[in-house]
DNA sequence: CCGCTATATTTGCCTTGACAAATATCCTTT
DNA sequence: AAAGGATATTTGTCAAGGCAAATATAGCGG
């Protein structure tokens, strides 16, 4: 056996990059949801689970509200709506004010749904930050909202 | 002086839940990157960035090792090894104790441009992390460490 | 009211990366 | 040394997301 790389995978690198370590750190928490939902019988993708949370926690808005709120690219949020709706959790209605928009709302079936999932995501991120204390959490947290800051507001 | 994050109304959404924050801040930093390479004339995504990087680092070593040590499929690696060879910034050599492999070393003009590169990385994680201080900059590294670990050695 | 610009949604095209199959080569075991 | 299992690389296929064009509608200023 040649390529003994083995030890840098258990234990990253200490020099990794931030960049590098945020990439790794999210796609297993993405990894560990999906395997949680996938364990409740729900086949839905991290980016479904997200624009879910976003109607449950904000109730109905358009399609572009939803896209924006998580940075998803419109062309996407449709072909995502197109499977959310197919599936029955939600529904596209017209919109009141504006008849260029959209008004999505969840389905009685899209609310009990989330009604499961609300916890499957606070399991994985109490096990993701089981080694953090409150305070270290609040840290973590107020760090990266001002890392987000200081990319965004460049001045 | 921890606290103290602004929740404007304006675009950054309140309470980002973890995984969230993590892929905003994650994809502003490739952002920025793609950027800055762009800026020099680099026409480089960031994945391809990170493989040069490696090599530049850590020297010649197989596709599978380059695979694991950026976390990419190892489809995906042959890919960007036919593009990255094909702008002449690297070459497949025949690995001499093991057929079966590659080794993959940078080309002068690969290392010539690395030279570009190195302190563009310096400069965006630096503008990252500017509102950090160095004791905030060296706990936002331990935390994510932590969390990565809690999230892979799960039990 | 009319033209102009901005926004909402959809669709097509393209790139990226994951997964699986195919092939070649190693390495261990018998 | 032959068998069997593991690993390296490549290739095909697929889903997801970004970008751009097309279409519909809003909203503003003249």
């Amino acid at each position: 056996m040649h390529g003994m790389v083995t030890e840098s995978l258990a234990h990253p690198a200490p020099e990794e990059s931030l960049g590098v370590l945020l990439g790794l750190v999210r796609s297993e928490i993405v990894r560990a949801m999906e395997a949680e939902l996938a364990a409740l019988g729900v086949e839905l993708r991290f980016t479904q689970f997200l624009i879910l949370k976003r109607l449950a926690r904000l109730g109905p808005m358009t399609a572009s509200e939803l896209a924006r709120a998580v940075e998803l690219d419109g062309g996407a949020m449709t072909r995502q709506l197109d499977h959310l709706e197919g599936r029955g959790y939600l529904r596209r209605c017209p919109h009141e004010q504006d008849r260029r928009a959209l008004r999505i709302e969840l389905t009685a079936e899209g609310d009990a749904l989330w009604q499961q999932l609300t916890d499957c995501n606070e399991r994985v991120l109490e096990a993701a930050q089981r080694s953090l204390g409150e305070t270290e959490r609040r840290r973590l947290h107020d760090y990266l909202t001002r890392v987000l800051h200081a990319l965004r507001d460049k001045d």
